[in-house]
DNA sequence: CTGTGTGAAGGCTTTCACAGCC
DNA sequence: GGCTGTGAAAGCCTTCACACAG
């Protein structure tokens, strides 16, 4: 019945759409229309009607949609859960500015451990988050049945690390290192480069 | 003539082919084949193949291209300068980590000035970048005609911010908070959403 | 025989145009 | 009149098949 996939790219936007909405609920309104919506998500009405029919129809003509509706829509039709752990892997730089960062606890990832090489250079100071030891990585990751990861390890031990992750039973890895990660199939990677964006962006500029 | 505009993707791949490259320029090739550098990028060789007649066709048959001419050639298609100042505004955790990633370095871009809201909050200890008051942005930008932006600040500040960017003339901004940024045309905006990031990966795992 | 260059085919996304319902 | 739902059209990008060069 639901054989239905949603296209790749709508899932990114079915997200965006949510949090978006999640603003509006704020201010009580109870119906959105779907230019009103997609003005505020940077998308075209049409665009955001199609991308609902994929998730089932439940807009009313001429008024728009349920704002509470479109809540629960979307957040079955992305998978969310109100808490989904996640391990951090690499505490640099980069790696400890994540296990800060708010902005996955209120999407409702919550990070619950941090690996790293070197656990003598990242002290308590890391708030709560107690960095621990690469050599326990595997064991944890396989115990707690993660299966999310972030990565943010240099780009020479990045594939390295990630065999071990997939080893465990990592299924989604997050990475941050400027690396071609090999996994096999039915693990997904997203790459989040940011050389890349930046390079991207300079391209445009005259 | 060269009115062939390079597809959006293939921009970025490019950046990618680049980067790769570098890394077997170390090895003292002197060519490279399609699949080879395919294979290390992450895509098919077809797909590279078509990518690089958008650059121009130099490649040698039944033989490869030749590393250094495609350096030359990737370089100049992606606008790749030597060095391409950059500024970041918002220095909280992301930024501050942001600002001492050695990876914008490492392909050319320099952070020149950091600003933040909170000039106190964060003393010298970021390294030889002091934090300036935002109260300079607009000036700074403007005197030292600043073309890139990377943008780290809170949501609810976000838009505020970058109006006064357009307004100093960037041109390009790079944009870290959750949020859809109104700009003008000519002006790029590129998102790192690393929560739809997440939320993305696990729509993905069963 | 190896490996590039490329028109043509195919697949995926977005946009359009308009029918249908409130 | 206002706004959704959607087949059809258009656009964009990737993949294929194969001609062609070293």
């Amino acid at each position: 019945m639901v054989k239905q996939e949603l296209p790749r790219k709508a899932i990114y936007r079915l997200s965006l759409y949510y949090r978006t909405l999640q603003r509006l609920r704020q201010n009580e309104v109870p119906t959105v229309s779907s230019a009103t919506l997609a003005k505020a998500a940077g998308v075209k009405p049409t665009q955001l009607r199609k991308d609902l029919t994929y998730v089932g129809q439940f807009g009313t003509r001429g008024l728009g949609y349920s704002v509470e509706e479109m809540c629960v829509k979307l957040s079955a039709a992305i998978g969310r859960t109100s808490f989904q752990p996640v391990i951090l892997v690499g505490m640099g730089n980069l790696g400890s500015a994540l296990a800060r960062y708010d902005g996955f606890a209120k999407e409702g990832f919550e990070i619950i451990a941090a690996f790293d090489a070197d656990t003598i250079r990242r002290p308590a100071a890391e708030g709560a988050l107690r960095v621990r030891a690469m050599s326990g990585l595997k064991e944890f990751v396989r115990k707690q049945s993660i299966k999310m990861a972030i990565l943010a390890v240099p780009a020479t031990v990045a594939q390295e690390v990630t065999n071990d992750l997939v080893d465990a039973g990592i299924q989604a890895i997050l990475n941050f290192s400027p690396t071609v990660l090999q996994v096999p199939p039915l693990v997904f990677v997203n790459n989040v480069d940011l050389a890349i964006e930046l390079e991207n962006l300079s391209y445009f500029i005259r």
